[in-house]
DNA sequence: TTGCGTGCAAAGGTTTTGCATGGCA
DNA sequence: TGCCATGCAAAACCTTTGCACGCAA
């Protein structure tokens, strides 16, 4: 529970501004950072770090583990939480593309996992890993 | 597609013999190495990463990444590898409980997906995340 | 004998943290 | 004025890599 008061700062409207220039988009920390400074409006890193916690925090944001070694990506939800818009992503793991799916069905999994497991699901923290079509279609099974 | 030759050394026995033994848990490198160590088989980190890559490209070991700052974790399936023996996993997002799930339910989410999205969800390297029963009890929705 | 495997140490890259300073409320 | 936020630099962390040596086939 988040209980601190929150100021609102010159580094946190950019970063916010940023962030829904690109909705729809996912974006590093780095890239944050490069773009930011290649704009004149540079923010330190650790604060890029430290805004992009708070704002996943609020829901605002989410974040996505792609790889262990590759670097989170972070994508505009906007302040609109719990939103009816359940949005699942699917990571190639060949070529890394990301795929964004809007799908009913999908949905029930929420449903079967809630009371089959006691398992709430979040849709929009959780990536499905696996091969695209055209990936799939290379690898000889 | 594997065609160098590979070398069946004490390393790669040790650390089979560790997996083994271990079949059913999730274990980190760290871990690995550490238990190793304390028995007296100590193998170099850099070999037990290399040599888990290896068994992870042969399908003996399966490698989960639960977290981008959680260490990877193994886990022994054995050679008689594409098993029939699928596990989802979902972690919690609160307390970081992982729950391993043998679901045949689940299963058809790979058969949505591939039918209807054209995409080949790799259950071995999926994780759901949400929040388990006792989080999800705590929190005020 | 060939060349893959090993081990050590160091590099690599992302994210976090310590601490003094700055700025919102 | 009180405290949270910032920024810099350094630390922390897991994993990978370079290189010389060892060992399986």
């Amino acid at each position: 529970m988040r209980t601190r008061p929150l100021y609102r700062t010159k580094q946190h409207e950019i970063l916010v501004e940023f962030l829904k220039e690109h909705a729809g988009e996912h974006v590093t920390a780095a890239r944050i950072c490069r773009e930011l400074k290649a704009r004149g409006t540079e923010i330190g890193q650790a604060t890029v770090y430290r805004q992009l916690e708070r704002l996943v925090d609020e829901g605002t944001v989410n974040k996505y583990i792609i790889d262990e070694n590759s670097p989170a990506c972070f994508e505009y939800i906007g302040p609109d939480s719990h939103s009816s818009e359940v949005c699942f992503h699917c990571k190639c793991e060949k070529c890394g593309k990301l795929i964004h799916l809007h799908c009913e069905e999908l949905e029930t999994i929420q449903e079967h996992l809630k009371t089959a497991h006691r398992f709430y699901l979040n849709p929009n923290r959780t990536v499905f890993y696996g091969l695209c079509e055209s990936c799939a279609g290379e690898t000889v099974r």
